[in-house]
DNA sequence: GTCTATAATTCGATAGAC
DNA sequence: GTCTATCGAATTATAGAC
């Protein structure tokens, strides 16, 4: 009988290649991280990898877990949807290290047609989902879609591609500046 | 003595290959795209494309020319220059089919770092440079990172990730819908 | 459970015949 | 100029010893 400790042993590896997973997933996209990389951080055989997830392609799918948790923005005054959700996706994104789930996608969908798939999956639940008790119907897949070009446009310049102009942003600049725009495609008029 | 038309059959085949090398990088980026799938789109052999380019990287710079040829700001009313600004974009990536270098470069920047920093490069000489001239020097820097985090978010959301909401969008819609924030990045109230 | 060895592909790039 | 053949490296994934 082999070893145990008080979470199974193969419950820790497990977690330990996940963690160096996102980590490399999130670094390199799906191409760029290979499973031999993701092994060697994780000082753990290529080969469990594979045992463990079946294939790249399932320990991809099992690394990403998408959980935006968007606020209720029926609960915040109209006038602060905007910066309440600028707010939210940047604390997402600069919390935990280097382990976003949208950043991941991102990275990877450029190449991936499955997370580019997924992504338009969160993309359309999560994002048109926050919007929906707040906006007119009529209105609804419009105002979603100039959230998304900003936000994920955001994230690719500061986070992706890293332009110094905006990854120089601080956090504060990131707030004041985007908000407006985001208040404007949430709650303000629309051209007609 | 081999056989000579009009233009050099060399240079034929070497515009053959640039042609399938622009569309294949435009489809699928730098690591995506492969010198053997390149050739075979041009019915050449994949030798050919080492021997005429030297390597695929070369093949890269070559294929990725950037001019975005920004129109001259300071000659437009100050009130319309958000609209000018998008409709210059719209126009550059919609108009030659699958040829636009900035989506080459941007599906080509996640992965490739030598395509990341030509993308640092273009976004600083020629976003920059068509701002320099009708905004402050102070707010240069920032005014650009707006532009570019929204231009650069439309661009991925709609060609690269095609996000129905934004795909599907008329160029009508997309003037309509962006130039207000544009305008707002480039000439507006900036929060203090 | 773990690891060695390797199969099966695919890639960029080269050498050399014609 | 063109193409065949191939090298050397990298990849995911598997088989099987221990």
């Amino acid at each position: 009988m082999t070893e145990e400790v008080s979470p199974r042993k193969g419950d820790r590896t497990k977690a330990a290649i996940l963690a160096s997973a996102r980590n490399a997933f999130h670094e390199l996209g799906f191409d760029g991280a290979s499973v031999r990389a993701i092994a060697a951080q994780a000082n753990i055989d290529p080969a469990m990898v594979i045992r463990y997830f079946g294939s790249k392609q399932e320990l991809f799918a099992a690394a990403v877990r998408i959980e935006l948790r968007l606020p209720d923005l029926a609960q915040v005054p109209k006038s602060r949807r905007g910066r309440a959700l600028v707010e939210h996706f940047l604390h997402r994104w600069e919390g935990e290290p280097n382990e976003d789930a949208l950043i991941m996608l991102l990275r990877s969908a450029v190449s991936h047609e499955d997370a580019a798939q997924r992504l338009h999956t969160v993309f359309a639940s999560q994002v048109v989902g926050a919007l929906r008790p707040v906006v007119a119907a009529s209105e609804l897949k419009r105002r979603s879609a100039l959230v998304a070009s900003q936000m994920l446009g955001l994230a690719l310049t500061r986070y992706v591609l890293r332009l110094p102009a905006v990854a120089d942003l601080t956090r504060t600049d990131v707030i004041r500046d985007f908000s407006p725009t985001i208040q404007r495609y949430v709650a303000g008029p629309l051209p007609h």
